[in-house]
DNA sequence: TGACAATTCAGAGTAGGTCCTATTTACTGG
DNA sequence: CCAGTAAATAGGACCTACTCTGAATTGTCA
């Protein structure tokens, strides 16, 4: 959290219940929640709380660099409170996003010919496929 | 077409004009659209088609492998009819996604470790960043 | 402790679908 | 080439996840 507040005194927002319970319930979620899913679990805490100030509030936190906005499939936005290099493993049955840490893959870089005059920020590898758990199910059906 | 219409023969899929008409514009358009994109463009060729029907067709496509559904930001599912190994650029200024060919980032593999009990089925690499177009808007702005 | 800009809430509006049902159409095999 | 049948489509209701607007509330700093 300490680094909730230092952000936010750097880039002038204001600090509010609402705010502070919003970036407490995206780093306990390690599944990349969408803005309901955020607002859902928020609205336990502060039931007067709208969709509409988590959505905003998400979007100030991106651009304040506190999260990260990441790939999603068919879904809505998925946010992501870890803004260290790492990758993601995409269950294209569940629709789950996981992290995964392979630091060879923090290195790769695209070279100039493909780049050209485009402005790399970021470079992920995603892997998607079917996570372990799907994997069960289906077996289980085709029993 | 062809790979459309011998995908659709080896699937059972029937062969109507509206599915000809929404391959032919997914492979026309480079740029990944969604549905609703697929829809606005056919309907000026068959003006009674509904979106309900792009979606459930391009859902078939999908699962006969004739395009894939592809990484979006916060936008509607996106498609692709190059099934191919290849990468994207992500600009986070207007949202596009462009395709790169990069032969070496075609054999990147998660290891054994990583991967574990995860079935994978596809990898890529997604680089994100702002577009030479966006740059040149934003300096625009600036002056 | 104010003043006041920033933030929040409530509710209406919108985008991009999904679901349901009746009608139409593409394929089959006689 | 035609009828029967299963698949596909159109139209419309419904839904989810935002997004916008305007008024009320609140955090910050002098
Ligand atoms: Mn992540
Ligand atoms: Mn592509
Ligand atoms: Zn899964
Ligand atoms: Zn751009």
């Amino acid at each position: 959290m300490d680094l909730f507040y230092q952000t936010c005194r750097e880039h002038g927002l204001k600090i509010t219940p609402q705010r502070e319970q919003i970036y407490k319930e995206i780093c306990r979620s390690a599944k990349h929640p969408t803005a309901d899913q955020v607002y859902r679990a928020v609205k336990r805490r502060i039931s007067s709380i709208t969709l509409d100030t988590v959505s905003r509030t998400l979007h100030l936190f991106v651009k304040a660099g506190l999260v990260i906005s990441v790939e999603s499939y068919g879904t809505a936005r998925r946010y992501d409170p870890n803004v260290q290099p790492h990758h993601h493993l995409h269950c294209t049955e569940c629709g789950g996003i996981m992290d995964f840490e392979y630091r060879p893959f923090d290195r790769i870089t695209a070279p100039a010919q493909v780049a050209g005059d485009f402005e790399v920020s970021r470079t992920r590898v995603v892997v998607s496929g079917i996570c372990a758990n799907c994997k069960k199910k289906q077996k289980r059906k085709v029993r």
